[in-house]
DNA sequence: TTCAGGATGTACT
DNA sequence: GTACATCCTGAAC
């Protein structure tokens, strides 16, 4: 079913944990685009050099991840790409969980035709190996933008659910396979000093 | 397969 | 003015 506001109401490294294997679906234009979750990162504002509201810092980007858990926060990084996140904790607690990648399992076609301008069988096997593998990629491959910033995970157009039957779909028995959680650093947050060594990436 | 370098706009100092 | 929670390309191996 779908995940409700009680799961991102809860320690922002237990919702990237629980995400893993989640479905992301995103309606776009009438079509269920889904992809299912294989990485992401946690990233807790009271103590954490590397969230954008370190120490509560309150700006108009940042105003966002103080919202209530189940908002998107979305923003444009490297003046080119967008980072989807999902807001967790109490509202006033700016934490959120960054989705670093996935992979594809309904609405394929228009994921490719948004990510490359061409169908999945026109793609090189570069193309299909680096298809979702990075918060950019995934966005530019669901159409995200600034545009929805802001916006609940409660709702029908983009949310995170268990099983693909919720959508109308089939959910692959590969995906109902026990998961191999794996843990490490957080990529690109060189500048956030003692920061840089907690492991709250995680990824199958 | 790996690596270096460039693209590009916004937030914040 | 500087830094940035990234991605792509082309060259070398």
């Amino acid at each position: 079913m779908k995940l409700g506001r009680n799961f991102y109401d809860r320690d922002t490294c237990q919702v990237a944990r629980d995400l893993l294997g989640k479905y992301l679906v995103r309606m776009q234009n009438g079509v269920p685009l889904a992809v299912r979750l294989t990485e992401t990162e946690a990233y807790i504002g009271r103590m954490d050099k590397a969230c954008h509201a370190y120490n509560y810092r309150r700006t108009a980007r940042t105003e966002t991840l103080f919202a209530q858990p189940g908002t998107v926060y979305l923003y444009l990084i490297y003046g080119m790409h967008h980072c989807l996140n999902f807001v967790t904790e109490a509202q006033g607690e700016p934490a959120a969980v960054l989705i670093r990648g996935g992979e594809a399992r309904a609405g394929l076609p228009l994921l490719t035709r948004n990510r490359f301008g061409k169908g999945p069988e026109d793609l090189s096997p570069y193309q299909r190996k680096n298809f979702l593998n990075g918060p950019g990629k995934l966005c530019k491959a669901l159409a995200l933008t600034r545009t929805e910033n802001g916006t609940s995970l409660l709702g029908d157009a983009l949310f995170v659910c268990d099983d693909l039957a919720d959508v109308g779909l089939e959910t692959p028995p590969s995906d109902r396979a026990p998961l191999t959680i794996r843990t490490g650093k957080r990529i690109g947050i060189d500048y956030a000093e003692e920061a840089v060594d907690f492991p709250w990436r995680y990824y199958l």
